[in-house]
RNA sequence: GCCCUUGUAGUUCAAUGGAUAGAACAGUUCCGUCCUAAGGAAUAGAUGUAAGUUCGAUUCUUACCAAGGGCACCA
């Protein structure tokens, strides 16, 4: 529907001599404003001189010269917005449509969480798993071709692996936990070098943080890729190496490799082989990117932790020197995201997480505490950018009240409805455009039709908290309806109202899914 | 010191180059024969500071102030 009436807009400008007009049609905050805004006449008046109001008004003519029955009014308002208000044909046939978006079939390949293979999550990965989950549902539901990866950082080469055989091996203490020492327990690595007891150990966590992903978190994974395997045994990082070298972008100083990065934009060159021989993490960062144009994927998008974001430059100086391709968002290639830390406080004290403290807490626990519906919830209602706060006692106090409870219990109303009509007879009030007669009713219409706009403009934007938004304002107007439309009356049921409430169930709780938060039929 | 991110109601968070800056929780006042009161109605409350660009800035720019993160031949 918002497309078609953005055709409409674009072919009157045409009509009136602009020259490939740009529009944006807005929802009105405020339902007095229609059921659509647009400030074209704002924009393109200023550029002709020409009074955005007496722009408006001719806008408004040639637009009417052409328009179907989808538009029922259309009124000059404000500074010279033009606000649309659908016919109520135009209203039901949105409010019942197929969601039928295109299937663009790009191949998207998003990485996330990639938690090294150490420890256990905890919290602060709960923002990279909940965000690249949902994302990935939504961008999947808008038509790419997505493809979930998570990249496991068990190089046999890396420091991380030596010091955690270390550990294994009693020789050093780093990465000790007492959950830890419980998997060591049950290992045997008696004539293991520092390596192969680290990988050995490394593979452990890795499987029970695999198996905590899947069945704890509910995030679903399609490809598990292993730095070892791909990339540093099967000479991947060799041929990258040698690739650079060729290119004549890497120089020698002081015994090591240097990339040079500096040329494309990063702050300073970077070491590729240190002067002992091995190669950084930073070689196998590049040939895994490499490997992910290579598989075919047009828009590759990596969410990373904030302590990770001094990354973001090399990559891109990376992009620029191997031409990658562009991605959607053409300065950024590949795609990073970066997710903001969690802090963590309880009753307004601030604690700063640090693993020294003790006081990291597990994702495990936090999910047990509050559960993974709430978890998610409090986790994407956050733009990924926020330094997002998560305060256990607000939390403990507010899980018996909260907004996912709000959005769930409105669901778990409109099921109650749907089973309670069974064998009560037909009444008299039957056709949509009579039921939309009540203000209530015809806002959570209008509401339910915005469904395949959130979806796209999550999809566009990547703003996986415009769906926690929706979802409850969604419940609001579900809630009023609830209030003012009676469904079984003296008369039998409603149909027409019915049929409205089994929709807003159904968007209520596609939104709840693609944010991976179940609807129950019961409360 | 340099680089990145962020400053919005009491709190946790939204939003947009434009029409009255939205929710939730907390506060105040109401609603109980009524399809689930985990609900509803009303009320009060916010764009860090100072400039600039603009017809219009909370949004863009700059400076300052504040918070977080990063500045390894660790990952």
């Amino acid at each position: 529907m918002k497309e078609r009436i953005e055709l409409v807009i674009i072919e009157a400008l045409e009509a009136m001599g602009v020259v490939s007009p740009e529009v944006a049609l807005e929802r009105p905050a405020d339902s007095l404003h229609g059921d659509y805004s647009t400030n074209a006449a704002l924009v393109y008046g200023k550029k002709i001189s020409v009074s955005p109001r007496e722009f408006a008004g001719k806008l408004v003519e040639k637009i009417l010269e052409t328009s179907s029955g989808d538009i029922e009014k259309i009124e000059v308002a404000g500074a010279g917005f033009i606000n649309f208000f659908l016919s109520d044909s135009a209203l039901e046939q949105a409010t019942y449509k197929v969601r039928d978006f295109v299937k663009t079939g790009e191949m998207v390949n998003i990485e996330f969480i990639s938690t090294n293979p150490t420890g256990e999550l905890h919290i602060g990965h709960g923002r990279s798993a909940f965000f690249g989950d949902t994302l990935a549902r939504v961008l999947a539901l808008a038509g790419a071709n997505v493809t979930r990866e998570f990249y496991i950082n068990d190089s046999r080469e890396s420091n991380q692996i030596r010091e955690l055989g270390k550990t294994a091996l009693g020789t050093g203490e780093q990465y000790k936990t007492p959950e830890l020492e419980e998997k060591m327990r049950a290992l045997d690595f008696s004539g293991n070098s520092e390596e192969e007891a680290g990988a050995k150990l490394a593979s452990a966590i890795q499987a029970s943080n695999r198996k905590f992903i899947e069945e704890g978190l509910g995030v679903h994974f399609d490809v598990w890729y292993s730095e070892d395997k791909e990339l540093r045994a099967s000479g991947a990082n060799d041929k990258i190496l040698e690739l650079l070298k060729e290119k004549n972008l890497t120089y020698e100083k002081d015994g090591a490799v240097w990339l040079k990065t500096t040329e494309y934009g990063d702050d300073e060159d970077r070491v590729v082989v240190r002067s002992d021989g091995t190669m950084t993490y930073f070689v196998a960062d590049i040939a895994y990117h490499q490997n992910k144009f290579d598989r075919g994927f047009q828009t590759v998008i990596d969410v990373w932790g904030a302590d990770h974001h001094g990354h973001v430059k090399r990559m891109q100086a990376v992009g620029k020197m191997l031409g990658w391709p562009k991605s959607l968002r053409p300065a950024d290639q590949p795609i990073v995201f970066i997710a903001q830390l969690v802090s963590l406080s309880d009753g307004g004290v601030s604690k700063k997480m640090s693993k020294r403290a003790g006081n990291v807490v597990s994702l495990r626990d936090l999910v047990e505490e509050f559960g993974i519906d709430i978890v998610r919830w409090f986790f994407n209602e956050k733009a990924l950018s926020t330094q997002m706060t998560f305060d256990m006692a607000l939390a403990r106090e507010q899980s018996e009240k909260n907004p996912v409870y709000y959005a769930q219990y409105a669901h778990a109303r409109l099921v109650s409805i749907v089973e309670k009509v069974r064998g009560v007879k037909e009444g008299r009030t039957n056709k949509f455009a009579d039921v939309v007669q009540i203000p209530s009713a015809r806002a959570l219409a209008s509401k339910i039709t915005e469904f395949p706009e959130v979806v796209m403009h999550v999809a566009r934007e990547y703003a996986v908290q415009a769906l926690t938004s929706y979802a409850t304002m969604l419940a609001i107007s579900a809630n009023a309806f609830y209030r003012d439309v009676r469904i079984i009356n003296d008369d039998g049921v409603n149909t027409a109202a019915l049929a409205l409430a089994i929709r807003a169930k159904e968007t209520l709780a596609e939104t709840l899914a693609l944010l991976g938060i179940h609807s129950p039929d019961r409360m």
